[in-house]
DNA sequence: TTTATATATTGCTATATATAAATATAGCGA
DNA sequence: TCGCTATATTTATATATAGCAATATATAAA
């Protein structure tokens, strides 16, 4: 029951569920793009990352100074799918959806660079 | 989105996954019954139906004395088949399953002289 | 080696939540 | 009616959690 239990305490946030729904729907993605998307500070995107981990819904991969993190294969299928479709089409998400896809659309490296000009 | 939030924060509990599974197997049952079950203050078991009640989880009908509650009709079916399977074999669940066999053998009204005596 | 950068951890505050005691409400029986 | 009982609400308290600033760690570039 423990893990179930805290799985769903991982999931029982709106920033976290955020980050699952945008993970469910591009493979993997690093701290920096995921922090550019939440627009908190890297400190709390890292706690947040943390406790999807603990939960083991999600897996992480270090390349260098980067970390991505990508869904974990043990996360429950119908808990996925139940999620995207019930606030998939939300406007949050979708604006997500939209703020993701221009986030992508520039290389990492300059992703850094914008959030360091906004948080000196 | 909100919705969707509400009803993962009211399962974010131990207690009222416990609450969630019985009655997942047992049709409905009052706040006497589940009180029992739970072994906490009615007070707190009130809040707990009713944080429940909230996300639209659950749903009441009054019978004289006695509130029943039951699984919303609107409760997500994929959640709760993968909660029965992810808990429903763990060990506390268990125990409440063989406890609550025991308190549906009294009939309400035993239950509720029963809770009166141990805390009067 | 020094400097810059990406992420993690720690310490703290503010807020949220679980719990129970006290109180209130409502239904049943005498 | 009055008293008893089942449930709900209010109030208070203890614990948990989200957030950020400061600091630490790790990697890469100069």
């Amino acid at each position: 029951m423990r893990s179930t239990l805290d799985a769903i305490k991982a999931l029982a946030d709106g920033n976290r569920l955020r980050v699952v729904v945008a993970l469910a729907a591009h493979d993997e993605l690093c701290v920096c793009q995921i922090t550019e998307l939440l627009q908190l500070a890297t400190a709390t995107v890292s706690r947040h990352m943390s406790i999807l981990h603990g939960a083991q819904l999600i897996e992480s991969r270090k390349d260098g100074r980067w970390v991505y993190h990508r869904l974990s294969s043990s996360f429950p299928a119908p808990v996925l799918q139940w999620l995207v479709q019930s606030i998939g089409q939300s406007a949050p998400i979708e604006a997500d959806r939209q703020r993701l896809a221009e986030i992508l659309s520039c290389n990492t490296v300059e992703i850094c660079k914008k959030q360091k000009g906004r948080r000196p």
